[in-house]
DNA sequence: TAGATATATTAACATTGTTAAAAATTTGGG
DNA sequence: CCCAAATTTTTAACAATGTTAATATATCTA
């Protein structure tokens, strides 16, 4: 019966929901059974007739989050021009969502990935996140051969690692720089990676 | 009377010792008051007279797995030549340590850092990490001038974020590569960011 | 409507960090 | 040396965590 499936499905997007709500909120500290359960309106039990564990119910999150960042960003970069300025907006976009929802970044790299979220894709979905996002604006550089494919390749994977590793000391506050200052060493290392844009 | 602050010392320092063996052996996971303590040879109660709480005590052993660190780092490196080599060298090594310690790099970029351990500087003593263990090999090139001072300010930067985002996917599952295929990936971006070295 | 099935809840267990009270030990003074 | 005082250690307890088993409550089928 498809009927079935439907309501199951209705109430797991019910305690998804519940999630995602109180990570926004609250942070993935306050991410509990009984937490979650309450907001839904059920008891703490009966998350376990939808959801292996708790880690697989958080991880059911990331899905959802990708798809708001990536709705976050389209919006703010929707007048930039092609090429590398657009590469360069869509960045700063990436990491001043994170700055602006700490906890889904806590959700994206800091958790620790459980075999049943391995298994499923999910941690490799995370790690080219950002390449996805950039993945069309890419091309107009390496097809006017601004860029090689192998140099592009290179500096896809740094800037992921790079702003990965800077949002990283951000969140965790080994790095405690008010919000301008941040986004000024952002836009610094931006540089250092794409160049300032005058040799385009 | 300085006997009595001996003894605390010394009390202190089994709990720290017993914690590291437990970071290094079982993982970060494992580190509980009561595993520490039961380590230690003591009741986990008495943990507490000589440290605020857990976080206060884990942040102790940061201090020591530095050093730690440094001494893997000076042993494998001291027969590489100035300048950049040296640095792609250390920068090499740093990476391997946390490899094989994943818990320490969980410990010193991963853990929250709670108000106790911002207050005595140990978020910034992390950040500033692997800048200090370059530190002495950046005068020679920004010396000769190979590289402006600023360039050379950038250039540290990137690498400390790009290394650790690198890491932060390895350690967390995000990146599931086997050993030589993410030195290999090391290797290119420590290319990315430092040059081949032919040009030198 | 009665029985069967699916779903939801309560109760319980082991584990966590942390604190208060009780016990043991060490210390200081006569 | 011995008793009181202070200090150190331990036991007991609390609240919160994830998770499971047993129980209750719906819902569907015949």
């Amino acid at each position: 019966m498809a009927d079935k499936e439907m309501k199951a499905s209705r109430m797991k997007e019910c305690f998804i929901d519940a999630t995602k709500q109180i990570i926004r909120a609250e942070g993935m500290v306050c991410v509990s059974a009984r937490n979650v359960a309450e907001k839904a309106g059920y008891s703490y039990a009966t998350l376990y007739h939808y959801f292996e564990d708790m880690k697989d119910l958080v991880f059911e999150c990331v899905q959802d989050f990708q798809e708001e960042c990536a709705c976050f960003i389209g919006q703010r970069t929707a007048g930039t021009s092609e090429g590398y300025a657009k590469i360069r907006a869509i960045c700063r976009c990436y990491v001043m969502y994170f700055v602006q929802y700490p906890s889904i970044f806590e959700l994206f790299f800091i958790e620790k990935a459980p075999e049943i979220a391995r298994h499923s894709g999910t941690p490799a979905l995370i790690h080219g996140f950002l390449d996805g996002l950039c993945a069309d604006e890419w091309s107009a550089p390496t097809g006017s051969g601004a860029v090689s494919v192998g140099e592009a390749k290179q500096k896809k994977r740094l800037l992921n690692y790079m702003l990965n590793g800077l949002l990283l000391m951000h969140v965790n506050g080994r790095l405690d720089l008010p919000y301008g200052e941040f986004m000024a060493l952002v836009d610094s290392q931006l540089d250092a990676v794409l160049g300032t844009g005058a040799e385009f």
